[in-house]
DNA sequence: ACAAAGTGTCTTGTAAAACTAGGTGTTTTT
DNA sequence: AAAAACACCTAGTTTTACAAGACACTTTGT
């Protein structure tokens, strides 16, 4: 059936695929409660398919910080290594709501065309 | 409502978060019948909210041509400009399969996301 | 008749972000 | 004692959207 796919194709579009996504899904993430960097990799691990490196979402992480998206503290634990939180800001959250009409415009967009063309 | 709006991180943002989903969309509005670029262009206006430049969907089409995706033909027209006409392969098909069970899964996870946190 | 806007394709160079492939150190499991 | 998991981080590579052009023909407005 999948004999034809271009898997080298497929992967490299996923990983575009990805970008801005990501961003998104971090913050989404982020709504109830604050995370640290190796809880959002596993969190994203159980609810989407998506593979984050580590490589990946701390750069991502200092970048929404340095927009004061969120904001961070360290976290010293009774047992284990200190953990990073990050938090989301009043002004992360504001962007978070332009972020999700944008991501349910276009999917309606892309709704409205499965069913047209 | 929106002085804390930092349009220049939403702009860059939706800039990312169109990779991949552009090359996603063509390959939809390729389903039903051949294009040319310059209509892909005001199609996509027409069914999204999506700017998309010439300078970026020339480069992309040639992309999924060399990936064998489309095939491209020109047509002499009767009157106007040459247009060359872009149609999706069976092979681009059978990606573009995949690639929608890709989106969609994402969507569901997204939209659990945003039941669950 | 002439200018401007629209139609149509293409190229070059730049910026942004995911990823690979590392590094560091601690804690838990085997 | 060794291996795996936990937890953070950085440098360099690759890919792609976009800006800013070039080129050429056609239609519209004055």
């Amino acid at each position: 059936m999948n004999e034809d796919i271009n898997l080298y194709f497929i992967t490299k579009w996923k990983s575009q695929f990805k970008k801005g996504l990501l961003e998104y899904i971090i913050l989404l993430l982020l709504r109830s409660k604050p995370c640290y960097g190796y809880e959002l990799i596993s969190e994203m691990n159980q609810f989407t398919s998506l593979e984050i490196a580590e490589g990946t979402i701390y750069p991502l992480l200092n970048r929404l910080k340095k927009e004061k998206l969120v904001t961070s503290e360290w976290a010293e634990m009774d047992t284990g290594i200190p953990r990073k939180y990050y938090k989301l800001t009043d002004e992360g959250r504001a962007h978070l709501k332009v972020m999700k009409e944008y991501v349910d415009s276009l999917n309606l967009s892309i709704t409205r065309i499965l069913e047209s063309v």
